[in-house]
RNA sequence: GGCGGUAUCGUCUAGGGGUCAGGACACGUGGUUCUCAGCCACGGGACCGGGGUUCGAAUCCCCGUACCGCUACCA
């Protein structure tokens, strides 16, 4: 699913459980070349990992099923017989090499490109007589002529279109299938449907389903049409621009929550949120997706088009991040270790432990993907990689580092496994014996214990490794070394 | 080409006849006595153009321009 349809799902679900209504999954499945089984469960199947419940669909079934407009051909082909008797619609049989044809000749006159209306006065029993001998015709609704249509849309008030400018739309295909604007007309009556919130590219086509909806003698529904979701270039979203679709950006690492409220500030704000002089509570674009639903109004979504931003969708999520159980973070990031080239598949010991260390992940990092790299420090430490750099190598050059780590080495010599305490006592101690502090006591240590020159802070780090080491083997992590192992080892490597 | 839609910082937006045009992301600077990230503070940055209405227009009206959509027996 792409985010902008899954943008169209939030504003839909938001209005729906803001206002006590209920929200309808509804499968579009009359094109049978694009339908497949595969898409429709990547459809749930995205929704689901979104939050966004459905209280009718194909899968749970309702009061107005089926939900899968597939299953619902007997009911679009009885209100065509129904137009077809009342003369509102006719059988056409032109081809489509004949229709292109016409479409180009009418855009080089400079007329709209619309259906020339070739069957329009064919009898019934002229149309009969070449069904009888064998020609499958589509079924056309008969736009009534000159007339103008209006019809009100909640985010862009009323839009007049005059039927001069709309062809005769096939509403029935000449396999049987219903064609998306008479599919949808039937269905939303027959559903019982209150709001039609869709996007703009649907705009030109609500004249159309407007006038079916006459015809058939159905009320009307509230239209709502949003505005698209584009790319930087302001052209529409596509892979070019990198990640379109629900499913990568999960793979990505990005939280369902903060997805969807990242989506929903695109064209909608919380009335007055933005507003005012100072920014005060009211001003939170970080909003729950229950909070958002109590606050929504389609009267407030914006009419323009609005650019994908992944920057601040990382800024979103770096906030859910953090407000995130560490369990729940830590099971979902065990995928990434394992691509990440930390193979690991943790028990409920070695997950605990996992979230005792994501804090110095959560805080600091824009996608669970990024995760594994922030803690890799736990997982290989390595000595001889450390000192190949030349950065470390030249720092560990300098007497102090040098005495700085020696130091260390001897007070871990006798330590137990240090916890937050215990590496300040350490660090004191080490602090002491050489006289160095701030940057030249801490930069060496950390170059000694984790062999990086940069990550995490030492307090939250240190404590983690040693936890790490305790792990026993059928914990499903992969073995850590101690604090006390790793400066011995690094003090050994530098006297080499 | 025809028809429809849209136009406030780079981006998402608030506002709307008289405002220092507000906030958020991003960006820059400084702080956080280990680093990166984070966090905090401060800073630069906008009303598409032209007419009209009005004492006064970014705001209302018209025209233009740009962009988007539709113009399918796709949805």
């Amino acid at each position: 699913m792409h985010v902008g349809n899954v943008r169209t799902a939030v504003f839909n679900w938001l209005l729906a459980r803001g206002r006590g209504g209920t929200f309808i999954l509804r499968i579009e499945d009359t094109d049978v070349e694009r339908s497949t089984r595969d898409s429709e469960s990547a459809i749930l199947r995205d929704l689901r990992w979104m939050g966004l419940n459905w209280d009718e669909g194909p899968d749970v079934g309702g009061p107005y099923g089926p939900y899968r407009q597939s299953e619902r051909l007997h009911l679009y082909e009885s209100y065509a017989t129904q137009l077809l008797n009342a003369g509102a619609a006719y059988h056409c049989f032109c081809s489509t090499a004949q229709l292109e044809t016409e479409r180009r000749d009418a855009v080089a006159a400079g007329r709209p490109a619309l259906y020339a209306g070739t069957c329009r006065r064919l009898t019934r029993e002229q149309a009969q007589s070449r069904i009888d001998a064998g020609e499958r015709p589509a079924i056309r609704f008969r736009v009534p002529q000159g007339r103008d249509v209006v019809f009100g849309d909640i985010v862009r008030g009323a839009i007049k279109v005059s039927t001069d400018v709309i062809g005769d739309p096939v509403i029935v295909r000449a396999d049987g299938h219903p064609a998306y604007n008479f599919a949808v007309v039937v269905d939303d009556a027959l559903m019982e449907i209150t709001h039609v919130i869709r996007g703009e590219d649907h705009i030109s086509n609500t004249p159309r389903q407007v006038l079916l909806y006459e015809a058939l003698g159905f009320p009307l529904p509230a239209f709502a049409h949003l505005a698209l979701v584009m790319g930087p270039d302001h052209s529409p979203l596509s892979k070019r621009h990198g990640a379109t679709s629900v499913a990568e950006f999960r793979s990505k690492g990005y939280l369902p929550e903060a997805l969807v409220n990242y989506l929903a500030l695109i064209g909608w704000s919380p009335r007055g949120s933005a507003h005012g002089r100072s920014a005060g509570d009211d001003a939170k674009e970080i909003l729950p997706i229950d909070e958002m639903a109590r606050r929504f109004a389609l009267e407030d979504v914006g009419h323009s088009a609005g650019v994908f931003d992944e920057e601040k969708l990382a800024w979103v999520n770096r906030h859910y991040l953090k407000a995130a159980d560490p369990v729940r973070l830590a099971e979902l990031s065990v995928p990434y270790f394992n691509q990440a080239g930390i193979p690991m598949s943790p028990n409920a010991q070695g997950l605990e432990f996992l979230a005792s260390a994501m804090a110095m992940a959560s805080a600091s990092v824009d996608r669970l993907n990024e995760v594994p790299a922030r803690l890799a420090l736990l997982f290989d430490y390595n000595v001889e990689a450390a000192l190949g750099d030349p950065h470390v190598r030249d720092e560990m050059n300098g007497d102090g580092a040098r005495a700085v780590v020696t130091a260390l080495a001897d007070a871990l010599a006798q330590s137990p496994r240090l916890d937050r305490e215990r590496f300040r006592a350490a660090a004191n101690q080490v602090k002491a014996r050489t006289g160095q502090k701030g940057k030249s006591l801490f930069h060496p240590i950390r170059l000694a214990l984790t062999g990086r020159a940069e990550g995490p802070e030492l307090d939250l780090a240190v404590p983690a490794i040693d936890r790490g080491a305790e792990l026993p083997a059928d914990a499903g992590i992969p073995k850590i070394v101690g604090c006390r192992e790793r400066a011995t080892a690094f003090v050994a490597a530098l006297e080499r």
